[in-house]
DNA sequence: CGTATGCTTGACCCCTGTCAAGTTTGGTGG
DNA sequence: CCACCAAACTTGACAGGGGTCAAGCATACG
């Protein structure tokens, strides 16, 4: 929950960006490259709970995230936490805030989080000279959309079990996504039981109690700080959900 | 739920188009008016229960609704519904089917329904020629967007009664942002109880006990299929919310 | 007038929350 | 290397909010 942030100076041009070598990202023409990198005035390191913007902030940065996770979160006055979405690499943080009056949820790093900055007020001269571009960024707010109905289905009407394991099969697949990884990797999902309770909608105890038996049935592991998702395919079963088939995905 | 849509041709030009000239929206140069006329195909009535777009379409029409109230939802093999939002006049509707492979979610009217029909194809000419309406378009994704994270905090978060509260302050406040009226009219939120119980994940009999308490307290008073706001500012305190101080905004 | 849709109410129970201890793990400093 | 501490994970007991079942009522409509 800490504030400091470290903005460091552009480290990496945006051609040899790390993201954009990975299989799943669209390609950019040389002119679109060169005007996303003059967009770019840093990079921020952002260390596990440190918050990268918060509710009610006007005009905030805009960010892409390059590397680690964070969240997206609101509460309640008396403490009440609701995490609406996970961000991770690709995804850009912080439009809400260029668009209307002000941030309307807080971001958190949950990892260890690199992240490019782009100079704000240049979003309309993007959409002015960059169509292609201004629809990429339309196509993430629609594909943020479409995740939280998905989210919003799950805490209405699933079970508790059926949630735990909508969300966990969700960040897995969320993950895979993003890494050019043989589909037998597994991946740890960088989460405390805290962040899933706060993300389903339950409390701390039943949560820890649900994931439990999903894992004594095999189909995931819990580690510190953790979980490792053992059985994707029952884990869809249990949350009747299907992974989103993204073709190649626009970033800025 | 039926299906039958009946597709009229386009009656009204935009122009004299009745939001138009209403003072919450912004002002469009003469030749953006022009290129919105030139996309729009036609105008569909929708009677109320009807199917505006399902689930799994591919390339579904692009919509903005001209009058009436619908819903966007999904539904779970068992049955169980989960709302996600509802659309009022000046919504678009069916943008993410036209941004991405299929819709992920349905649409259904609530009442009898006006729409406007614009040509799917033309939405990245939309993209090359028109910047500002471009910016629109995302500026009503993030607005969206921002809905969507209040109902999950309210689902996840509040308890029935508060939930309950915050959605019909909700609509409340949505219905007098699309209208003119002096803030001391009241107005029928179109709604059974079905449907608040299918948008706050709750079931329809714990619903019905919720609202005859708010109800009792004189916060709000239940017709047949339809709700009326009483004391709006109690009902900000039960549910802790502030309704959003929207400018002027866009709309296609 | 009969039928369908939507609203109400009561009884009962279960899923999930709350409270209250533990236990395990990783990090830190002596 | 060990002792200590904080954070995170577990577990059991109990309670309550909300779900389910089952009627009954009321209003609109043909």
């Amino acid at each position: 929950m800490a504030n400091p942030k470290s903005v460091g100076p552009t480290r990496i041009p945006c051609e040899q960006c790390p993201l954009r070598r990975r299989l799943n990202f669209r390609d950019f023409s040389p002119e679109e490259l060169a005007f996303i990198q003059s967009l770019k005035v840093g990079e921020l390191q952002a260390e596990a709970g440190m918050s990268i913007m918060r509710e009610g902030e006007q005009n905030p940065q805009l960010y892409t995230v390059l590397a680690g996770w964070g969240f997206r979160y609101k509460i309640l006055e008396d403490g009440r936490r609701q995490i609406l979405n996970y961000v991770l690499p690709g995804d850009l943080v912080g439009l809400q805030g260029n668009v209307m009056r002000e941030m309307q949820h807080s971001v958190e790093a949950l990892t260890k989080m690199t992240l490019c900055m782009f100079e704000r007020d240049k979003l309309p001269v993007l959409f002015q000279t960059h169509p292609s571009l201004a629809f990429d960024i339309t196509w993430l707010a629609a594909r943020e959309e479409s995740m939280l109905d998905e989210h919003l289905l799950s805490i209405g009407r699933r079970s508790a079990r059926e949630r735990a394991a909508y969300l966990l099969a969700f960040l897995d697949s969320r993950i895979r996504a993003t890494s050019d990884a043989p589909p037998e990797k597994s991946f740890a999902l960088p989460l405390t039981q805290q962040h899933v309770a706060d993300t389903l909608g339950l409390s701390l105890v039943h949560t820890n109690k649900t994931l439990r038996t999903l894992a004594d049935q095999g189909l995931i592991r819990w580690l510190d700080r953790g979980c490792e998702v053992l059985d994707a395919q029952r884990l869809y079963r249990v949350a009747e959900w299907r992974p989103p088939v993204e073709g190649r995905r626009p970033f800025i």
